[in-house]
DNA sequence: TCTGGGGTCCTAGGACCC
DNA sequence: TCTGGGGTCCTAGGACCC
């Protein structure tokens, strides 16, 4: 059944997501320097997932190398991810969110909200005050008539504010920034946009569908048309999330050599995947296995199962024989493994990706 | 001191088929 | 001058997001 576009659509983003989560649990942690990631030890291969403003002060960011943060805040408190703490936070986020009326999460620490009424800023505010009541957590809330200008719109709000974007207000707003701004843009974009000489959201409006077609292909360059004058749905759709595979990867803290070693690890990672497979209770229907080799060099060996199959032993076979696509001595520093699963209905539901949805 | 992990979707090119 | 032309499946790679 599908939902029926709001009149509002606000996008709520919990402000420090999971450095918030790991305070509220080491309250001695307030106002210190916190860098959660990897294992917490800043001498492996990992990368920073979040830091607190205090460590943000000296420079140091999300994905940046662990060392390198170390470097820049030595007197950071490191901690490793706890992925089970965020998905129970986030649980509790998303149930707060969710008495207040139709949610569609995006993700761990975000998601959109329908509103109907005349006075979204004051129910902005209820909500804020109802997850920091329920969670102790601190969010910023986007207001717009559609999802993109909503989700843009909580940019503007950070940290524990409130902000309206609407088609009034895009260009004023929006108009003289670097397309990098919006969401979905990245670098690699905008360096294509900026060959045909679009640099700002107004230039990318102004320009000529037809030519963002011709540079990006049909579904994306009209996405990017739309973008660019920050239209999009307003349909804040509830269907709980059907994941389309699940993926096990590991940087290895020292490379892999010998042919033993890679695939005892292949191994390994295809027993990971199908616990997360399993517990979905769909066939995998096809696999890809992702080499990174020494120093930072990425290939993807990808195959369609001969049919859908719930086998770990089938799937492990089938990884091995990837495997052997590999170049055959040539030190590893990462293996991952993807599973694709079997989507429940035979597809009758027109497919709406992601970007088209927003 | 290099460069995580888990996702999603799109595109391109070749194979294959009618 | 020559090339059909869609459609679909498969694989590899790219891009982006949190």
């Amino acid at each position: 059944m599908e939902a029926s576009p709001s009149r509002w659509v606000l996008h709520v983003d919990l402000d420090q997501f999971i450095a918030a989560v790991e305070v509220l649990r080491h309250p001695e942690l307030a106002g210190r320097q916190v860098v959660v990631g990897g294992r917490g030890d800043p001498a492996e291969r990992a990368v920073v997932s979040t830091a607190s403003y205090e460590a943000r002060e000296l420079g140091v960011g999300s994905g940046m190398p662990l060392r390198t943060a170390y470097r820049l805040a030595p007197d950071a408190v490191f901690l490793p991810v706890d992925k089970a703490a965020y998905d129970a936070a986030s649980a509790e986020v998303m149930a707060t969110l969710r008495r207040h009326g139709r949610l569609e999460v995006l993700g761990w620490d975000e998601a959109f909200l329908a509103y109907e009424g005349d006075e979204p800023e004051a129910f902005a505010r209820e909500v804020q005050a109802d997850v920091l009541a329920r969670t102790r957590l601190h969010c910023s809330i986007g207001i717009g008539d559609n999802k993109i200008r909503a989700k843009i719109a909580t940019g503007f709000g950070k940290p524990r504010g409130v902000y309206r974007l609407t088609r009034d207000t895009w260009f004023d707003v929006m108009g003289g920034r670097p397309v990098r701004d919006l969401w979905g843009v990245g670098a690699a974009v905008s360096r294509r946009l900026a060959r045909h000489g679009i640099r700002t959201v107004a230039e990318l409006a102004a320009t000529d569908p037809e030519v963002l077609v011709g540079e990006f292909g049909p579904r994306m360059g009209a996405w990017y048309a739309e973008l660019g004058s920050g239209h999009g749905s307003r349909v804040v759709d509830d269907t709980p999330w059907v994941a389309r595979g699940h993926s096990r990867e590991t940087t290895y803290q020292q490379d892999l050599t010998e042919p033993a070693e890679v695939e005892e690890a292949v191994r390994v990672l295809a027993a990971q995947v199908m616990e997360d497979v399993h517990a979905e209770g769909r066939p995998v229907i096809r696999i890809t296995l992702k080499v990174r080799y020494v120093p930072f060099f990425t290939k993807t060996f990808s195959r369609t199962l001969p049919e859908p199959t719930s086998d770990a032993g089938t799937v492990e076979a089938a990884a091995l024989v990837l495997a052997g696509k590999r170049e055959e001595g040539r030190a590893i520093r990462l293996l991952g493994l993807r599973a694709e699963m079997l989507m429940p209905e035979p597809d009758t539901a027109e497919r709406t990706p992601i970007r088209g949805r927003l």
